[in-house]
DNA sequence: CCTTACGTTTACGTAAACGTCAATTGGTAA
DNA sequence: TTACCAATTGACGTTTACGTAAACGTAAGG
């Protein structure tokens, strides 16, 4: 059994994700990606497409680069010591916190989405049954 | 029965919600907020303390003031003519689609955070047991 | 060999969202 | 009146996240 080694071209992986080239130059001097190089062409593989997945996410969630950065940093954290666990374990509390606020900002802004829409609805029923009358009287 | 007619200095408004003055008045400016005038100075109403709290609301999301802006134009928007109402319900469909994917992102990023968190309760648990060992034997 | 496509680094430009003065004004307390 | 405080406008500075252009290398195809 073979490991998967596929391979992209920068401009390739751009083109999956809908990027610049430019961007994922610059994600990797955020330290974010970290393609081989075949002689001075980058090599990406499967590991940098993940990664390119989990910084676009974060892209989604508003997170900058450098707090993107933060939660590989959190991923690949040093699980060596007591002191340090405590001090991972704050972080990804404080995360979860403001993800679960964010995650209720998401709920409300649906529901109020859902009103205006629902108000709309209304008010377009209201003006095609007035359309109808009209055709039938 | 009076109305309630709160006022509120800049600054008051400011400690509040913990921004500054200055953030405030470039939201004015970026037709967010629009609070009267005593001569020079602005006075806010619970209008704009509202308005101000689903300000504060978008930026969590990640929204620019500009989508902010976007989404009080929805709220706002006059709902004369059919053809307005077609528009408005595309707009806030548009908009329900970037909120479903975010609220998949942010339960995806929770779920990570999870794993990190328990993988980290598992080797501390392990250190302590080790301790304890240490200590009764 | 020449062109074309794709890639590279370096450098400068830019829009957004404020921060940070500076100079000034208006109201109020002493 | 004077002194002070909060507030105002205006201008400039700063950070982030790229865009854009210049100048050059490399490999493939005609």
């Amino acid at each position: 059994m073979s490991k998967k080694t596929n391979t992209y071209t920068i401009s390739e992986l751009a083109g999956e994700f809908d990027v610049t080239s430019r961007a994922l130059r610059l994600y990797e001097e955020s330290k974010l990606l970290a393609p081989k190089r075949e002689g001075t062409r980058r090599i990406y593989a499967e590991r940098d497409r993940v990664r390119l997945r989990l910084v676009l996410r974060g892209k989604r969630l508003g997170w900058s680069l450098a707090e993107i950065r933060e939660s590989f940093d959190l991923y690949d954290s040093n699980l060596g010591e007591e002191a340090q666990l405590y001090y991972l374990l704050e972080k990804l509390d404080a995360r979860r916190i403001t993800l679960e606020t964010q995650k209720q900002d998401v709920e409300l802004a649906l529901a109020d989405l859902g009103h205006i829409a629902d108000n709309a609805q209304m008010v377009l029923s209201s003006i095609q049954s007035g359309k109808n009358k009209r055709k039938a009287g």
